[in-house]
DNA sequence: CTGTATCCTGTAAGATACTG
DNA sequence: CAGTATCTTACAGGATACAG
């Protein structure tokens, strides 16, 4: 499941620019945004990436609990869906039973810039809406 | 409706660390993290903001037929939205019949940076997942 | 402990028709 | 032209039960 990767063509689900549209020079860049928003959108998945740099190492029940109100079954979603991006590695441990370690990697930590950029941003956002 | 501003108390719908948080430490920065995504998130707003940064002032039929898919309820909503959050303003040129000039605020420049960011990690992005 | 399978629901988004 | 109202649909996400 890992190797197929949910890679279809575009990397996302959200709508593409044509090429037949009329200035095809931002297509790419919007192109771009769109598959940055797949590793990102949603309801979960950027706060999973922004605890696994903040944090180290995390198990799965230690997510489960860690996350407020995440279910099982989206955290095993989101965890999938970032590992078939690179983003984080799973490692099983042969303990009894056995556990699983998250973590992030390196290029996962690419993701830094991005993510402190919209952390400072809607730190900001926030003072000059709610006055 | 501009005033009302859909901004209850967090400024998103997303789920938000709750204080008992065991590390509320970084509960700040997920809040922060939420609050972008409120004004990023979704199929078509970020799609928008680009549009807006790259372009100029675009009239709402403009913007019907230059982004791919999207239909007027839909487009009507997200400019509301960023409206409320003061990214763009609306303007009512006395015409007849009406036009209405959407453009980037100064503020809603403050997320280029971002936008710039992301735009970078998507290209490159989809390059490392492609081969 | 780490998940998956199944079913269920709420909300985002689309289609269509209509108004100032 | 610039929307809104209404109805419908699709899918993300949640609850519960169960398996290796």
């Amino acid at each position: 499941m890992p190797d197929e990767l949910l890679l279809d063509k575009p990397l996302t689900n959200n709508a593409i620019p044509s090429k037949e549209h009329p200035c095809s020079d931002h297509r790419e860049k919007l192109l771009a945004i769109a598959d940055t928003m797949d590793v990102i959108n949603g309801k979960w998945k950027i706060q999973l990436i922004g605890i696994f740099l903040f944090q180290g190492k995390m198990r799965f029940g230690e997510l489960l609990k860690h996350i407020q109100g995440i279910g099982a079954k989206m955290l095993s979603k989101e965890l999938q869906h970032l590992e078939a991006n690179q983003i984080i590695t799973r490692t099983v441990l042969q303990t009894k039973p056995i556990t699983v370690e998250y973590q992030i990697t390196a290029y996962g930590r690419t993701l830094e810039r991005t993510i402190s950029d919209i952390v400072d941003w809607g730190t900001n956002h926030r003072r000059r809406i709610m006055r």
